[in-house]
RNA sequence: GGGCGCAUAGCUCAGUUGGUUCAGAGCACCUGCCUUACAAGCAGGGGGUCGUAGGUUCGAAUCCUUCUGCGCCCACCA
């Protein structure tokens, strides 16, 4: 066989990859098998893989694999998500940049055919890199969350909510982008500390030129705004003041002075201005005193007239606040300006400084909908991995608002909304909420009592819905759940399992549970998967940003698939962070070059019918045998693994079982000598023993799996390691496990032994065993003795019952050994280990005896502990005389 | 301000119900090997009082409390 040593990953991938997706290994229609279904979480159209889709990804691959493997209808749905603020936000920028063509000269119309036209051109790459790393899903199967079905989906559910109740218009204080001149959500609102200035200004007395009351803002922009002055109803310092009218600076605007429980006598100056348009505590407070409202500020942050001081109208709210200073200062109104520390929230997509404004937009009732979603995670009903994450959803989901749905964007589906144009924009009094514009005029028609309407005396609402106001649909939509409710929904819902990070728990996690309940009345899963955010090495999250995420395809590149699908794995329990390295991927490609030189090894050896040293074959069972129990062992705790989402565990244990078991001692102990060939039987069991690793390490890592089943042996069509049954395991033995490890400690004490003196590698000693009931029970097994031998390279077996002179001699177990290692032995250097070594046991017994004397252990442990205790006291003991003995012979 | 979580080897982290050799893995480090599968490798080795102080228990890395040092989420004071 001409192999080379090293695994070629590149070439084997893609001709796995086409020959399974040609198989029609990924895709799935119902049958009378039982379905394991997953929805990926959609990726943004606009994406390009990185680190944590790589993560959660392969994540959910290997579930989807193991799942086929284990004879289940696997289905696995891809798809991506329009991503309304970012890709608008990229649309924009290319129409700018590419085009030399602005957004507001173009109509809705004109902007979505250019936005679909960037859509085809670059949106949707990610499906192609999710390919390259392995992901087996059913592309026949793949979603666009702006498909025409599923857009229709999310006007269907809107109407639905809004005819049962659970949906309005309302005007709100909410977050918006002046740069993007939209609403956005608080979860798009990125606050961090930043310095800002406060200003304190004097509002003089309506009837008194001097003396005033001094408020402290950050925004002296707008005092324009101002419909009160606010202060506490306990501070002694302004009781006088409440009820008397003060002057807006500059303007002159009379306000009232109003008490209010709500201001802190210890902050700023205890007096607060009070500016409902512009501050959602103001707001509060103003309907609180049934004040006015004035908002001087236009959807691009602007100034208004409505601030009524000519100078600073049509500048931005900066610019305002820059010429402000020197305004107050000339007019002395500026008493000082402090700097100052403060959380400052910025949107997540432009970073531009969020304005709060009142705004009338479209809300979702969470009072409705979040009870059945809060329970049915208390209950377990759905299960959190790992399970803390309970603690966040229910904090979440018990101090919800309304959920604000519309967005001033052009790319997502646009609210069917309809109202009439005679009425004012912003003041309609008839709203008409429909699937279409037919529908809609209906309505009218009939409301209104004019049978004259047409669609050119309705207006449609402009906005469109938030992003994840489709993406909640989801795992109902991909089935076509609402058109079909009793389609193939019935058999692929809920779905078995989602993946995804806990950063999205709020935005979409919380929202589908809330869906499957409204929409279904039953859960879109029966389990969660957290997945940890993927941070590099000084802990910052990786983005693009910060530039400081690995370029995935280069990784894939330089490591393979398989390599980086390990790399991510062997480091990511649920829900924790992992601090990413490249060097886990290494180990992960050595993973795959072992395993493929395991392979050169076994292919290589010329196979005889049997062999003519009766020790082989003797050793050769011994081998087979341990390898079949502690198979078993393994598979077992794999299958636990695999039930608890401990996959990382899983694979650790597979790595350790192929790499130490299987090819640092199995393969070593049935390797024919130089050009000797190996027996049938040991071959054939070896052969079906790799194929049975490389199926369970399958889900795992697909591609050098399924190259090294194939040519492990010749396979029918049809036979490919992706579609095999996943290993079983079965009754095994334990006394061969327990044995067989007796002799790794063994064979590892005279490996220490032989290094220690140098002793060549290849120089065959012989080794002396002090008879004893242990020492028999150990050699006892058939090929034991072959088996110790081969590996510690010894000549032969002796039994002493005396002790021989000048001999080095070594403990292993609670037996005695002796070397002859022919060389003079360092005595001193020997009567120090031994006494160290004595020293030790008889403080770990004495410890053991304590625990036996106490009557409470013995009473209160289980019986099993006890023993133990026992069993380790007799070895002590055993261990101890042994010592002893050698060290009173030993020479002086 | 409210809440959640973490602290185990030089580094990154496992450690499930308190009890089998539970004090682990990988990396890094040290020693010796290019031994006919693999130097992307082989054989061997050193290294931790499980953050601190108490408590519960026959028994604590594991449960409770304190303190210290981190991290995160939510809310947000003009």
């Amino acid at each position: 066989m001409d192999l080379s040593t090293r695994y070629a990953h590149a070439e084997v991938e893609a001709r796995w990859y086409a020959h399974w997706e040609a198989s029609g290994y990924f895709s799935s229609v119902p049958d009378d098998r039982e379905p394991f279904v997953i929805v990926i979480p959609p990726p943004n159209v606009t994406g390009v893989l990185h680190m944590g889709h790589m993560l959660n990804n392969t994540i959910q691959d290997i579930l989807i694999r193991k799942a086929r493997l284990d004879g289940k209808n696997a289905c696995w749905v891809p798809g991506t998500d329009h991503a309304s603020i970012a890709t608008e936000a990229k649309v924009v920028r290319w129409l700018r940049d590419e085009k030399k063509i602005r957004k507001a000269d173009l109509t809705r119309e004109q902007f979505l055919e250019y936005a679909y036209q960037w859509k085809d051109k670059y949106g949707g790459i990610i499906l192609q890199q999710l390919r390259r790393l392995g992901a087996s899903c059913d592309w026949s199967r793949t979603t666009f969350t702006m498909d025409k079905g599923y857009y229709e989906d999310c006007i269907r559910v809107f109407v639905d909510l809004y005819r049962k109740g659970k949906l309005y218009r309302g005007l709100r204080m909410v977050n918006w982008d002046p740069e993007a001149r939209t609403v956005l959500s608080n979860e798009e609102v990125i606050y961090s500390a930043e310095t800002s200035q406060m200003y304190h200004i004097r509002y003089f007395l309506e009837d008194n030129e001097e003396e005033g009351i001094v408020i402290a803002t950050q925004r002296p922009e707008t005092i324009f705004a101002d419909v009160a002055v606010a202060v506490n109803p306990n501070d002694p310092r302004y009781r006088s003041w409440i009820g008397k009218r003060v002057r807006v600076p500059l303007i002159n605007r009379p306000i009232p002075v109003i008490a209010d429980e709500y201001v802190d006598v210890a902050f700023g100056t205890g007096a607060l201005k009070i500016t409902p348009a512009h501050d959602p505590n103001d707001y509060e407070i103003g309907q609180r005193h049934q004040l006015p409202i004035i908002d001087i500020l236009n959807d691009d942050g602007t100034l208004n007239e409505r601030c009524a001081y000519a100078p600073l109208v049509g500048l931005d709210r900066f610019e305002a606040r820059r010429r402000m200073q020197k305004i107050l200062e000339t007019s002395g109104h500026l008493v000082k300006i402090e700097s100052y520390e403060t959380n400052i929230g910025r949107s997540e997509r432009t970073n531009a400084v969020v304005e709060p404004k009142l705004s009338l937009q479209w809300f979702v009732r969470m009072s409705e909908l979040a009870p059945p979603a809060l329970k049915a995670v208390l209950d377990r009903e759905i299960r959190f991995y790992p399970e803390n994450f309970q603690n966040l959803y229910r904090t979440w989901m018990e101090n919800l608002r309304d959920w604000c749905i519309s967005r001033q964007l052009w790319w997502g589906q646009r609210i069917p909304a309809w109202y009439l144009k005679a009425e004012p924009r912003n003041e309609e009094t008839h709203i008409f909420v429909a699937m279409t514009a037919e529908e809609a005029l209906q309505q009218a028609r009939e409301a209104t009592g004019n049978k004259h309407l047409t669609l050119d005396d309705l207006r449609q609402d402009e906005d469109v819905l938030d992003t994840w106001a489709s993406s909640w649909l989801w795992p109902i939509s991909v089935f076509d759940g609402f058109r079909q409710p009793e389609g193939e929904i019935r058999y692929y819902y809920p779905t078995s399992v989602l993946v995804t990070g806990w950063d999205i728990i709020f935005f979409w996690v919380a929202r589908m549970i809330m869906a499957g309940y409204e929409f279904r009345g039953e859960k879109p899963f029966r389990a969660v998967y957290f997945t940890g955010m993927v941070r590099d090495k000084q802990r910052r999250k990786m983005s693009k940003s910060l530039g400081n995420s690995p370029d995935a395809l280069k990784l894939l590149d330089d490591y393979g698939a398989d390599g980086v699908r390990y790399g991510l794995m062997s480091s990511a329990a649920a829900g924790n962070d992992i601090l990413f390295d490249e060097k886990l991927c290494e180990n992960g490609r050595n993973f795959c070059n072992k395993i493929w030189n395991a392979l050169r090894l076994v292919k290589g050896w010329k196979v005889a019918e049997t062999s003519e040293e009766e020790a082989d074959l003797l050793r050769n069972r011994l081998a087979v045998r341990w390898m079949r129990a502690k198979f078993s062992q393994v598979l077992q705790s794999l299958e636990e693994d695999f039930a608890s989402f401990r996959l990382s565990e899983a694979l650790l244990a597979l790595y350790s079982f192929i790499w130490d078991d299987f090819c640092s001692w199995y393969l070593e102990i049935i390797k024919p000598s130089f050009d000797k060939p190996i027996d049938r039987d040991t071959y054939k069991v070896t052969i079906q023993l790799f194929g049975e690793l490389m199926v369970a390490l399958h889900p795992f890592m697909p591609f050098i799996t399924e190259e090294v089943w194939h040519r492990l042996s010749e396979r029918a069509p049809g036979q490919d390691c992706i579609v095999q049954r996943y290993p079983k395991a079965t009754t095994f033995d334990e006394d061969v496990v327990r044995r067989v490890e007796a002799a790794k400690a063994l064979i590892t004490r005279i490996r220490e032994v032989r290094n220690e003196y140098q002793v060549k590698p290849r120089e065959a000693l012989p080794l002396g065993v002090q008879d004893s009931p242990s020492a028999r029970t150990l050699f006892g097994l058939p090929g034991m003795k072959e088996l110790v031998c081969k590996l510690a390279v010894l000549s032969k077996v002796e039994w002493h019952t005396q002790e021989p002179p000048n001999i080095k001699s070594f403990l292993s177990g609670t037996e005695k050994y002796f070397l002859d290692i022919q060389q003079q032995i360092d005595y001193h250097k020997e009567r120090l280990k031994l006494q160290q070594e004595l020293d030790y046991q008889r403080g770990f017994l004495k410890s053991i005896e304590a625990k036996l004397a106490n009557e409470r252990f013995v009473a209160s442990a289980p019986a099993a502990v006890v023993e133990n205790e026992r069993k380790k006291r007799a070895d002590a003991l055993a261990r101890i005389q042994i010592l002893e003995e050698t060290l009173a012979k030993l020479p002086t």
